[in-house]
DNA sequence: CGTAGTACATAGTAGAGCCAAGTAGCTTCC
DNA sequence: GGAAGCTACTTGGCTCTACTATGTACTACG
């Protein structure tokens, strides 16, 4: 009986969306990362919660810079292999700044409604 | 230039999926309530942040019905109008608090990244 | 009788996360 | 020196969810 197990999962996975973005721009707003980089600090930071699939990243990564958001660069490591390189972008700084708004808003706006005053869970 | 608006409109939608559900959940845990009865709650309670669309509320519904969280029941209102009942199962109660504790893992994950300690915004 | 509000249903679309598979370079170990 | 494994990026196809749009049907108002 693994439905329930699943049913959370898929839950979590839902949760994501649209999240991501989110995570990645306040990562690479604070250093300049490459994917694979920005993919173990967010898990890392996360104590693991995050685990960001490379189909979910790289995706994620090409958006964002197709929007303008961020700004890549290639860069050959001293072992030779090719790194793609992120900085978040003037316009990405204000889209950044705006999400995160919207998430507070977002978040208060689940705790308004999933835990009314004086439900402590 | 209606794109930076339309991002976050995207980004609003996204942020939604996977919480539209719980928030159902936690609203029938409290009363029996019927699908447009909820919508308007929903609206009311997020002061207007939340407003679910019948393409979204009604296969929310009828997904959780199916998967047995919530149990649904036909009533005829004085005025002549159908409306169905929904009310959680013990199921569904089982499973909001799993996904409340979700919630709150994912929302702590997020500021962790997304806010590191000393940055207030 | 047209418009508006209530109340539910659903076909079709877009977008995001994921699985899976592929490419490629480097290191480790037998 | 060959297999295995980690690093690092890419992409095609799948699934799920929110939304748009449309339809049905009843009531009330003017």
């Amino acid at each position: 009986m693994t439905t329930a197990i699943n049913g959370l999962d898929v839950y979590r996975r839902e949760l994501l969306k649209g999240s991501t973005e989110t995570l990645i721009l306040s990562l690479l707003a604070e250093q300049e990362m490459y994917g694979y980089q920005l993919a173990k600090e967010m898990e890392h930071r996360s104590g693991g919660y995050f685990h960001l699939k490379e189909g979910t990243l790289y995706p994620a990564l090409h958006r964002l810079e197709r929007d303008g958001l961020i700004e890549g660069r290639w860069e050959l490591s001293e072992t030779g292999q090719s790194r793609r390189y992120y900085r978040v972008s003037a316009h990405g700084m204000d889209r950044l700044d705006a999400m995160l708004a919207e998430w507070n808003t977002f978040a208060d706006a689940v705790n308004r409604i999933a835990r009314p005053v004086g439900v402590l869970v």
